[in-house]
RNA sequence: GGAGGCGUAGCUCAGCUGGAUAGAGCAUUGCCCUUCUAAGGCAACGGUCAUAGGUUCGAAUCCUAUCGCCUUCACCA
């Protein structure tokens, strides 16, 4: 039984002994530094059911509590704060507990029906990932983990689109211009090699305006009539109607994009269960609107284009087929949802990582969904995130204004190299231990930087300034880490006995206590993290726990001095902050390093 | 115009379901490496929580209005 729980429950005890009143709950906090005590009791709260001076109130709580329950050993009221010390006792009990469970705070997941299927990245094939698509990778997959700990299946997926105009653009511009060009033949990634040819594409596109408004045409005319543009709507349709010669560029094409997304994932330490195709489920939309317009939750207009007709929640009318009967993106996003469900029939429900740019969107979508009767449509879940600026402003792929993803892993571990030779850290290692590490240290940097910051808020990025390595910021925690490591080697193991349990006689420092406190309190904090889908939570947490540990550990003699009880402690106390360490940046997919 | 989001220290951000004197990092200025890793620690400086009202014992947090920035409201995806 938590210690809020076994306080909670005497102190209904109190408010109905003295003042027989009955209390629904009690308001707990973590009492602040400036006062005595451990844990704080709101009383205002408490006057609804109980007349009287807060103070009064408060002081006979108190006394209640520290005559009944073996754990409180003093209280204070400030105004109608009740601040409760509890004994060293029940913190070394719970340290005891605690101190050797490596997963400590980390639900296991329990196979069960309700699963949660988790959708991110789902880029467009034709160009190279950039910071944006970072931004949604890492989320995408720290929240699917920290869904994980907190108890439930997870399905990582996404979405391939890899349907429309905008692929045939590339290709088009491969066959005019690509002089068989192949990844190989050019030692390109592939997805580079394509998204240059869909910026080949947009230049040839521009110029073809251009001449044809110095023809006198109009800017609009211009754009509907260049040539290229009517080419590439011409394969589009050839690939829609099959054409053999189409698909297989398209095929190749989109390989070689799939290849060198491929690689990002990997550097990015992301990975997916399952995915769908555009390609593949943008038909299956069209069934459910047939449906949907038999039940009444769409209409049909004389054009023979379908609606939706929204303005009673507050939204519009929002089209779901075209009048030439073609599906649209929120066909095809209706047809994925619910093929989701019936592929993985344990799914009770999604979180879809996706700009803020498409709240809109997918508020429609989930109504929707709603509208059609399906139960799972309640727990859908829109991740939405705000946009990576630069400087300059936004990040535009025709304009080459973008921060590569590739180009900036590289970056990373570069600068994560150069601030460890200058500071010596590794003299005496391989090159190939300081490589990974450098990995290590720089990923970790850029995915704390991303993470720690609401999802919702914007983020604007400074190419000039390089992501912190000090302070707030992954370095810090994970060098931490690596101390602790350094001290649990050091503290030879085999001379202190780690499995000892702590004995009663061990007085706790006032710092050793707050920082118990703090542990205690992770558990919560994870699954406060799940509910809101947010690593930022995890991120700050996190954070606090290791500069609290730090500012301590900075001025403690962990092997040095004190008897030998304490000396087992201090080094215990310090695996299990590694412990927690490690896992909570497992949450955030950041790795943590034995050295460095 | 309708809808949504954001606005907290010079900069980047925390601030949980309302709680005590609004917190970190960076930057600036002092100290601290014969003490298990100085990517560190201690301290100083820095705030009208956009503005004005309201709700209440109590508001950065909830409500209303205003201002500023962003997004969206396409037979684009």
């Amino acid at each position: 039984m938590s210690l809020q729980a076994i306080l909670s429950n005497h102190v209904q005890q109190a408010v109905k002994a003295i003042f027989n009143a009955e209390l629904s709950s009690v308001e707990f906090q973590a009492t602040r530094k400036e006062f005595a005590g451990d844990i704080t009791i709101v009383v205002f709260p408490m006057l609804r059911v109980v007349k009287g001076n807060p103070v009064q109130i408060g002081e006979a709580i108190g006394q209640y509590l520290l005559d009944n329950v073996e754990e409180v050993v003093g209280f204070n009221v400030v105004k109608g704060f009740l601040n409760i010390e509890i004994n060293d006792a029940f913190y070394i009990g719970f340290f005891n507990e605690v101190k050797n469970d490596d997963t400590y705070g980390f639900v296991d997941v329990e196979e069960g029906d309700n699963a949660v299927m988790v959708e991110y990245s789902s880029p467009n094939t034709n160009k190279p990932l950039h910071l944006g698509h970072v931004r949604n990778n890492l989320l995408g997959y720290s929240v699917a983990e920290i869904i994980k700990a907190s108890g439930k299946k997870v399905y990582k997926t996404q979405i391939i689109n890899d349907r429309g105009i905008h692929i045939c653009k590339s290709m088009l511009a491969w066959k005019r211009f690509g002089n068989d060009e192949t990844p190989e033949s050019t030692g390109l990634k592939g997805d580079k090699l394509v998204g240059s040819y869909y910026v080949k594409f947009d230049q040839e596109y521009k110029k073809e305006i251009e001449i044809l408004m110095a023809d006198g045409k109009t800017n609009e005319e211009a754009k509907k009539q260049a040539p290229i543009l009517v080419e590439a709507q011409n394969m589009l349709q050839k690939w829609e109607a099959g054409d053999k010669e189409v698909v297989a560029l398209w095929e190749m094409m989109n390989q070689w994009v799939y290849d060198g997304f491929d690689v990002t994932y990997k550097n990015l330490g992301v990975d997916f269960d399952c995915l769908y195709h555009e390609s593949k489920t943008y038909l299956l939309g069209k069934e459910f609107v047939d449906q949907g317009l038999k039940t009444g939750v769409f209409i049909k207009k004389e054009d023979g284009s379908v609606w939706c007709d929204l303005t009673s929640d507050g939204l519009d009318e929002k089209i779901v087929l075209r009048s030439d009967g073609t599906a649209v993106y929120m066909t095809q996003d209706i047809g994925t949802a619910i093929q989701r469900i019936k592929d993985f029939p344990d799914v009770g429900g999604m979180v879809y990582t996706v700009g803020n740019e498409q709240d809109y969107h997918f508020k429609v979508l989930f109504l929707i969904l709603k509208k059609l009767g399906f139960d799972w449509a309640k727990n859908l879940y829109h991740l939405s995130y705000g946009m990576v600026d630069l400087p300059s402003g936004k990040m535009k792929s025709r304009e080459g204004t973008v921060v590569d993803a590739d180009d900036l892993l590289v970056e990373m571990s570069q600068t994560a190299g150069e601030i460890s030779e200058d500071l010596g850290k590794l003299d005496g290692y391989r090159d190939e231990e300081k490589e990974e590490l450098y990995k290590t240290i720089g990923l970790g940097a850029l995915k704390y930087f991303v993470l720690k910051v609401d999802p919702k808020k914007r983020i604007l990025f400074d190419p000039k300034e390089s992501i912190d390595f000090n302070g707030n910021s992954a370095p810090y925690i994970q060098m931490a880490y690596a101390r602790i490591q350094s001290i649990l080697r050091k503290a030879n193991l085999s001379e202190i006995d780690l499995s000892r349990e702590i004995q009663s006689t061990l007085q706790l420092h006032e710092k050793e206590k707050a920082l118990l406190k703090q542990v205690q309190l992770f558990p919560e904090a994870v699954q406060n993290a799940a509910a809101q889908y947010s690593p930022a939570l995890i991120a700050n947490y996190t954070y606090d726990l290791v500069k609290d540990f730090s500012s301590f550990y900075q001025n403690l003699q962990i092997l040095g001095t004190g008897n030998e009880v304490e000396k087992v402690f201090r080094v215990q106390l310090s695996k299990l902050v590694s412990n927690i360490i490690k896992n909570a940046f497992g949450l955030l997919g950041i790795n943590v390093p034995e050295r460095m």
